[in-house]
DNA sequence: CTGTTAGCGCTTTCAC
DNA sequence: GTGAAAGCGCTAACAG
């Protein structure tokens, strides 16, 4: 057990002050009942003594610690990130602070966080769920969670979403409009929802406009760099490969984009049409079509959202859908 | 002040299995001088109850509240966050977790994040600098602080970085034995020490060959982008443009393939000579030196090495250069 | 308006 | 080996 070399507490400012540690208490917590003279008094103390509170001691008494956890897969991926830097801007303007874990898409990992963060009393966490499974968060007790990017089965919550649907229906449609006919879809994984979003929007946009489904050109994979790569390489291997590509996200993008330049395909006349804003769309050779997600704000909505539960807000959970951003990149 | 539906207490479990709260807690600490059957008698009781220690309570007492908190000048950063990656893994390993602050690159509010990491009694820090100042780091107050990436005036401490020298003078050395004989050279901002370590490495490899320094192809900016772009316009507005360029960073890179691309110029014969390993490296027109940096590893070994410090090694401030990684892409 | 007092849940001498 | 009791630094009834 480790000794503070002197810390000062609530008793010695009180003490200087000639007031009682409650009187201390309350000046510190911004109660308008105490006089201001010793209200003056005691902040004299405080900067006399360079008092500074002991946090850990005032959360084991109010039960709030004033910190929130956030679960990300990974923290090296610019999306996920972006987030947590919206996250974090939000929460520092109310005084919280932001405890990040790492769950590597794992649900086991997923739940030991969870449980972790109960341990440390936050008093809420964000998460972006590294799958569609959603019972373990149950795990998380009495505290607010706000899910962000993905909604998971079996936990009923808020959740901040980009609209997912919408932003592939208009990047389909322009594409309609500028008079493609055969788009290919290369899709994540169905079982998370924002993957479902996209391909139903996908869908609905051919239905619109009466083209036909061709299930020859639609290809499931995983969000990841290695599966882009594998998709778009089956994709060109066709007789007749579409010249309009939809894919789903930023690393199939990039995966895919690895692909065309290995294979020294002709890619010039190619359409790329994805979400996701990456810097690497203007070094491609083709022309890109770019559903960008408004990545600072989801967290900035979610953190916005998680203090609002926090401060008490009862109500039925609350799915926010944020537009995505169209980003022509010819 | 919230309530807690109903913690089970060590009350509780001394109770339950007819023990003394004193050997509750020795169990839990694994006080070796309790009889093995008691403690079973206490393990099954925890068991039983389902009981978790309150952290924040034992962090009242012991003061350590196995949590460490890490200043990074921003999070949308591939680079920081495989750090922070490497950083987290090895934490949790060993019980602790991750308190996440953003500097921007700005002394003012790094000032700011340290007081909160003070006021939520961090064990330690592991701060990347966001500038050449250091002073304020001495406000962190009696626990340990690792530095990463860069060091800082007027504070000295432990410190884990990349060979920057050597990176650069291999790199160098490697274009040279290749047959460069002129190579231009995009800086940081010569006040942090890993933009001056790789200028020295450059200057060294040059004079060691009997290189003539050429200032007119020596250009100086910052990290970021938009300094890249600018850079390498100037440069490649010169008369005759050197064919060979070392780049000083990432960002740096890709404003510069930026500016390369926008221009039209050829760029067929260039050679990139550049810190750091990016994805995009594989989708420039040229061929390049890539100096990369073992991020997740300098992540790992600052954790590491904040741990031992935290378990009170002892000893005067160590300098770690881990050695970079070459990769030729062509 | 302010002070007294009793804990929050845990660890840790000090006895036995 | 184990228990009794004090107390980490703070807040919140309850009195007055």
């Amino acid at each position: 057990m480790k000794k503070k070399s002197h810390t000062v507490t609530v008793k010695d400012v009180a003490r200087n002050a000639g007031v009682s540690t409650a009187t201390v208490s309350r000046v510190l917590n911004g109660d308008p009942k105490v006089k201001k003279d010793t209200a003056d008094l005691v902040r004299e103390a405080i900067e006399e003594l360079g008092y500074r509170m002991n946090q850990v001691a005032r959360s084991l008494k109010t039960n709030e610690t004033h910190s929130i956890g956030i679960i990300a897969p990974e923290f090296s991926n610019d999306f996920f990130m972006n987030i947590v830097t919206g996250v974090e801007k939000e929460l520092k303007k109310h005084g919280y602070s932001v405890i990040l874990c790492s769950s590597s898409e794992n649900t086991g990992k997923e739940k030991e966080q969870i449980q972790l963060l109960n341990d440390k009393n936050v008093d809420g966490a964000i998460i972006i769920p590294g799958s569609s499974l959603g019972s373990h968060f149950s795990l998380f007790r009495e505290k607010p969670i706000v899910l962000v990017d993905r909604m998971v089965d079996g936990f009923e919550t808020d959740a901040v979403l980009s609209d997912n649907f919408k932003g592939t229906y208009d990047a389909v449609q322009y594409s309609v409009n500028k008079g493609a006919v055969r788009i290919g879809f290369l899709g994540g994984n169905m079982n998370l929802t924002s993957a479902k979003e996209r391909y139903e929007g996908y869908l609905t946009a051919l239905k619109d406009n009466n083209l036909s489904v061709d299930e020859s050109i639609i290809l499931f994979g995983d969000y990841h760099s290695q599966s882009g790569y594998v998709l778009m390489k089956t994709l060109m291997g066709q007789t007749v490969p579409p010249e309009h590509i939809f894919i789903s996200n930023y690393f199939m993008h990039l995966g895919a984009a690895r692909y065309l330049l290995e294979s020294g395909n002709d890619v010039k006349g190619l359409h790329i049409l994805s979400f996701d804003d990456l810097p690497l769309a203007a070094f491609f050779p083709y022309s890109s079509i770019i559903v960008a997600q408004p990545m600072e704000e989801i967290g900035q909505k979610a953190a916005d959202l998680l203090i609002k539960r926090i401060q008490g807000l009862k109500e039925k959970p609350r799915i926010i859908r944020l537009p995505t951003i169209m980003k022509i990149v010819d």
